[in-house]
DNA sequence: TGAATATATCGTCATACGTTCATACAATTG
DNA sequence: CAATTGTATGAACGTATGACGATATATTCA
């Protein structure tokens, strides 16, 4: 008994459909590269990851949909960041829970 | 350009193995309860939820399965409380992060 | 304008998920 | 042991999600 939250129906459904957003390893490592550089190109990410191209847009597309990332375009290169901040600290979190 | 985390796959594919556990509103919302209550009965969950029983029980099933919950049987009932220590850090995490 | 590069979108498939209903199992009580 | 209460399980259904391949769009450069 520790902590009376009381959080509104509607903030429960917000946060479950950003920690839906996030809920792949993929996703959750272009969240840390994106934390590491703050901002990159889909070709670098792309090479970091070594996935397919269109997968990666379409984890990308979805995470900007859900207003996690951000995305701003210099010529022929679009780049991303982190447009929900402190959603890095979802890996704080889970550092603190006994994971393996 | 923060931290550098190199968090291994392994790790990420538990991350977000739990992530996917628990972003649906109603695991959240028995998480919450749980926190609060430290240990609940079935149908006291039921009665505060006001959801089906065996919707409640599926979900408290695979939140089981995952090692977020545990229960403990007394009689004709089961109590069930949070097992997966500081999962309930969710909630700081995201209420960090501008939601709406 | 045509070719090249960068990225998104579309169609399809397979798989997973959430919900409901009906039923089964467990423990207690009479 | 029959009835009752508490909880889980399984099947069925609709819907969402992830992966892949092919194609489309955007920008730049020759």
């Amino acid at each position: 008994m520790l902590t009376k939250r009381n959080i509104s129906t509607v903030k429960l459904e917000k946060m479950s459909d950003i920690l839906k957003s996030i809920a792949h390893p993929i996703r959750l490592e272009i969240i840390e590269l994106l934390e590491e550089y703050g901002t990159l190109g889909v070709t670098e990410i792309q090479q970091k990851l070594t996935i397919e191209q269109s997968l990666l847009s379409h984890h990308l597309t979805k995470m900007k949909d859900k207003g996690i990332l951000s995305s701003v375009r210099e010529g022929k290169n679009l780049f991303y960041s982190i447009s929900l901040t402190h959603i890095e600290g979802i890996f704080d979190c889970m550092g603190k829970c006994d994971i393996d």
